[in-house]
DNA sequence: ATGAGTGCAAATAGTTTGCAAGCTG
DNA sequence: CAGCTTGCAAACTATTTGCACTCAT
């Protein structure tokens, strides 16, 4: 249980105040963010809102959709392909993934400031920045 | 000219130290690396090795060798593709992308130790990491 | 001459898009 | 009942793979 209590709550109300309607989807969907409690990919939680295969599509909008409006964060893995994670709003953070399970820790070490400072020295606007840490986690260091 | 004199011989050194051939098509592609002097798309470093539209599936080929052996660094954009970067062996360093125009500045700050450090304590090994800042430069901001 | 490297074609993974039909506010 | 949302099919991008052929060592 990572999320305080009320994280749902204050989903709601971002849900809420934004120009987006509450479908059948859209419900299953969060609740099944919530219900996961941590990053996932876009089949994954397809899988655990029990949604036929061909809702893929609709994942992936609600996500982007989600993200619009700053309640999901996305995060790349090494190679290929993205997990998902429900966040509170103004809740910026990192991660640790394992490449392989794909479990995931929360990273709070974050050089945004610095970061932007020295975009902004070099001229950039609009700065964004990506950070995550790779590794084997201690279940598949096991297992291989 | 970013690139201290004697890279092309340092680099030269480590693909003679290393177990594979050198073919017309990976001297063309190095010398479009060395003269391009920034990371690249795969599609962009074909083009400027003068290669057929088909030898994209070389340059792939070439380019994962050659990060295999240390002299190319791979940089994610933020949604998806990659640029390659030639990279002095043990010169490990972040950048700026310009998210419009893929153009790339160095990144002189590193937290791998740090996260390393603290990656173990979590109990995860074989541990790597990502980290890019990504904006508009001047002449994007400019041109929109 | 042996096995690394290449060319071609085709597959793959993950994600996006177009358009007609459905449902929410 | 307007228009946001969804379903289905198909497209797309970046990258990878299989296999026969070629070339560097």
């Amino acid at each position: 249980m990572k999320h305080a209590k009320g994280i749902l709550q204050r989903i709601l109300q971002v849900i809420e105040s934004a120009p987006l309607r509450m479908t059948r989807k859209r419900e299953r969907l969060l609740a099944a963010l919530v219900a996961l409690d941590r990053p996932v990919s876009a089949a994954a939680l397809r899988d655990k809102a029990d949604l036929p295969a061909s809702d893929l599509v609709t994942v992936y909008r609600t996500l982007e959709t989600f993200e619009g409006i700053g309640i999901i964060q996305r995060i790349p893995l090494e190679d290929s392909g993205s997990l998902y994670e429900l966040t509170e709003p103004n809740d910026h953070h990192h991660h640790f993934v394992c490449r392989e399970c794909h479990r995931t820790e929360r990273l709070d070490l974050c050089l945004g400031q610095e970061l932007e400072k020295q975009a902004h020295t070099l001229g950039f606007t609009q700065v964004a920045h990506l950070m995550e840490v790779y590794g084997l986690c201690e279940d598949c260091q096991v297992a291989s």
